[in-house]
DNA sequence: CGAATTTAGGTGCATATACACATTGAGACT
DNA sequence: AGTCTCAATGTGTATATGCACCTAAATTCG
């Protein structure tokens, strides 16, 4: 006999994919509401924050961070490198691009940061602590064992 | 006292919607790699299954189904449409589109679910059965609770 | 040293996403 | 009927996403 209680018929109403995504679009329109006053999106405060964060950082690097295609990155990167948020600094290795956050990029972050707050903050409110709490940890599970090969 | 332990400073690292865009990442390219055979990306899977299971729909009663805008639901039926796996039927109402699957809409569907199927399965190997359930009832809790206004 | 390989990054193309705004049909009210 | 309002849908614009493919710099190896 076997170990495991097959699921042997999956059907495509348990999509998993469809779940996250569902989830990934409503979460993210509350935090756009937010962050509009901004000019930022939510990708491009993550994105920002993580260079802040982080300090210099290679775009292959970031990526990885990010779990984002670092082609995405490169399109992503162009508004904030246009508006003087991020800048790319030489490095050793002249294919690199050091990515670093101006002056201006840490001052507009820090402004957001309390709309950003109010968003996460809504998020939280809506669900409750515990499922907040258990919502994470199943995502940072899940992120764990799906890393890339 | 106050009576819930007030999380009085969050931190950008807990941000809940950088996890679940993450995750959506991730887990999009796993479905994406096994549907690329068909044609299909996950987004007109999920619509055209959506379309079959629920029968004739306008734009906008999928779009509430789907958590999806409803101009982005316009943009991604158009390949479907140009395909021919989809059909606009004409209603009762000239404003209405009926959307309703087409027999090669659905000949296609299910030679594409068995690669879903393949999909679905290889991320509940990585995840295993529990943490899988555990995320599924996060996410669907998550999606009740934050239900648009 | 010089060629082959690997590594960092960009481009072309196609889809995905959603807000603001425009259009047109249906229904209600006078 | 005429008009006013609402409901269903499409468009313009801009960002997000990632695969296939390309370029150039660094590294490896004969």
């Amino acid at each position: 006999m076997t170990a495991v209680p097959s699921p042997l018929r999956l059907s495509p109403a348990e999509c998993t994919c469809f779940r996250v995504r569902s989830a990934a679009r409503r979460v993210t329109q509350i935090y756009s509401r937010h962050l509009a006053p901004t000019g930022l999106r939510i990708s491009q405060f993550s994105l920002l924050g993580h260079v802040i964060a982080r300090g210099p950082l290679s775009i292959s690097e970031l990526s990885d961070r990010l779990a984002t295609d670092r082609t995405t990155l490169t399109r992503n990167l162009r508004p904030l490198l246009a508006s003087g948020v991020i800048e790319r600094a030489a490095a050793g290795d002249k294919r690199r691009h050091e990515l670093v956050a101006t002056l201006a990029g840490r001052a507009l972050f820090k402004r957001a940061l309390p709309m950003w707050a109010a968003a996460e903050q809504e998020v939280r409110d809506a669900m409750g602590t515990k499922l907040t709490a258990d919502l994470h940890v199943a995502l940072d599970r899940s992120m764990e064992k799906l890393a890339p090969l």
